[in-house]
DNA sequence: GGTAGTTTGTGAATGTGAACACAAGTACTA
DNA sequence: TAGTACTTGTGTTCACATTCACAAACTACC
């Protein structure tokens, strides 16, 4: 393994490989080859190769992959082997999606309080939490919590996030379906449906040519 | 404007372009340089005006363009001009915060069907619609629905997609955490939230350092 | 009409990522 | 030990995407 800058691409891919190879594990793999991943996945063999060579030499040729070491190493990379404690603010339909997830404890995270502004909404249970008033953000330094989901409407989300980034939120997923501005220091990763389902008529048009 | 392949980094960017355009109307602008839109979302002013060059001449130089005109060029171009009629399949807390999503109609979205396995949520009224049997997919052709949206458990993913293709369906949408398999000539887009969320601690911990 | 100040559209240059192809390493058999 | 069949890790090549930089086009104002 020699010294390379990490593409971002390859980082964006490491989940995907991961949700692949947690899948197989479940199916009995003892080890897996890049090509096995990359036939489950639908993508490239050697990309998949490349893309672990960034972060070292995890495979035995000849034989591939094991399994559950490279399952961890994964996990260890992108910092998924702790626990990260996650507030989610905005309990509407979508905030409840998130609560209800399966998949995010998988993953390391877990959502620990949940915030809204609607005063009937406070004070009720939903999925083992209490829902808090969103004027107590600032109690999440104190409780551990530096990851934080932003699923309320689009005009409240830039307020959402400067109350989070004063809280000392270090890492934001965004729903809201806006721009959001933060210091370098924070790293969000923003989300909106909408943006993807508005792409499938554009291409639907092109698979009809076909 | 000269004759190039269209990158599809440039489509994926254009709902992007698009929203950003809607807000900035909504504002009141009349005309928006690639500067100032550059700003607002954050990107570079010369990659916006790259992108839409790929699809005709907007602009006028010194001006820039004219909001109302551009958005609806766009709209055109993603085929979102006219309505589609969209089959929801799967009704739980994902596809419910998906029906009630109100960014879909925006982007000529129009869910007109919603489909469960489970007896008792059959026939249950939700936003207007009556949620019908999955057994009854093939009627989709008929009714006029060509675009489809999965949010069923990942174990159910393949099936669904496979009658959703038998119905005719030229697009999907697929919330469910894994791949599936269609015919080229239907097109899938993934979302999968836990892949955006599993790399966020990654970056926290780069974030750090800075 | 001329001049100053904008802003577009785009060729060229740069940067980034994906795919190929193969040497080197491993397992297994005989 | 030699030979066959695999599979990794990676240098190299190729393809694609982004950014730069500037001529041409437009506005406004004197």
């Amino acid at each position: 393994m020699r010294y390379h800058r990490i593409p971002d691409e390859a980082v964006r891919r490491l989940p995907i490989y991961l949700r692949g190879l947690l899948f197989l594990a479940e199916q009995g793999r003892q080890s897996v080859s890049s090509r096995d991943l990359a036939d489950f996945l639908g993508v490239n063999p050697s990309q998949i190769r490349k893309d672990f060579s960034y972060f070292g030499d995890f495979g035995t040729p000849g034989v591939g992959y094991k399994t559950e070491t490279l399952i961890k190493q994964i996990k260890k990379i992108l910092k998924l082997d702790v626990v990260h404690r996650t507030a989610l603010v905005g309990v509407g339909n979508l905030g409840s999606a998130v609560l209800a997830y399966p998949g995010l404890r998988i993953y390391g995270l877990d959502i620990t309080a949940a915030f809204d502004n609607n005063p009937k909404k406070i004070g009720r249970r939903v999925e083992n939490l209490t829902i808090e008033d969103v004027s107590h953000l600032r109690t999440l330094g104190k409780r551990g919590i530096d990851l934080a989901i932003i699923a309320v409407p689009a005009d409240a989300a830039q307020k959402t996030a400067d109350g989070l980034v004063k809280a000392g939120v270090k890492g934001i997923l965004n729903f809201s379906p806006c721009y959001i501005t933060v210091p370098k220091r924070v790293k969000v990763v923003s989300i909106d449906i909408a943006m993807d389902l508005a792409r499938l008529p554009y291409y639907m048009r092109a698979g009809q040519a076909v």
